[in-house]
DNA sequence: TGTGTCCTCAGACAAAATATCTGAACCTGT
DNA sequence: ACAGGTTCAGATATTTTGTCTGAGGACACA
């Protein structure tokens, strides 16, 4: 289920982004809000961007209406999750341990997100069964 | 400074990584590492990504002894960073919290890395100057 | 000085990935 | 039937990636 060592393009990042964002799309809608300047083979080159991304299973395809519906098969998520992994794997001897350091060190904190952050971390205690040090 | 829109390869990270662990390393060093069965011509390829990375300012050479020494020109948190950035670029549009609160969810903190992280969070809090909501 | 060994360097090369484009065929409403 | 939109297979160009080759330079040492 999960995307496992996938390698997504920028340019399928840009296209599967949306999806998220708006929702279901065909291929036409999608192309207006990736490539606004519609060329003729934008549409052509959105519609390869998708078939891969239907190959890798990052997305499905509703066939029923005459112009398909795309959705997205995996959740923005779930992504996060794979890229951070691959961080891990290249960087970290596979550990998130560092990585999850870093971004605590760079990322700039609202009030609000630390509390949020407080909780997950609470709630991530709680959940854990038994603990070594 | 640090690396931009940088795209690095899985056969770079690999020679990469050896920089930071050991420190300044000899092209046949580095190869003894990366390809523990050292053909003749895995020699010429560690030299051609070292030569790239070097193209990208990852690594610096020390052109003093006959065989050059290189050694990591980015420290191994910027490069986190940096794809840390680039997972917010690309699915979170632009901002750092939600790749932050995945991260929070899916990995596995001991007592110690928990204690550690409330800490780094809590400078955080203090080194803001102004905050809103 | 000559020779062998290790090194750098420029660049060729093949394969794969990526983005783009083309044309044929296919529905569907009028 | 036809006009407008669609899918689909596949060609194509470009870039990236990984690998490999050969020419030449520096050094040690008999």
């Amino acid at each position: 289920m999960a995307p496992d060592r996938m390698h997504l393009t920028d340019a399928e990042f840009a296209v599967l982004e949306p999806l998220w964002r708006l929702g279901p799309q065909t291929i036409r809608q999608l192309t207006a809000v990736v490539y606004p300047s519609q060329s003729v083979s934008d549409y052509a080159t959105v519609q390869k961007l998708l078939e891969r991304l239907e190959g890798k299973r990052c997305v499905s395809r509703d066939r029923a209406g005459l112009a398909h519906v795309f959705r997205a098969a995996v959740a923005r998520e779930d992504v996060i999750d794979e890229q951070l992994r691959q961080i891990a794997d290249r960087l970290c001897d596979g550990s998130l341990v560092p990585v999850l350091n870093q971004l605590v060190r760079r990322v700039s904190l609202s009030k609000k997100d630390r509390e949020q952050l407080r909780k997950l971390i609470e709630s991530s205690e709680s959940s854990r069964r038994k603990e070594q040090s």
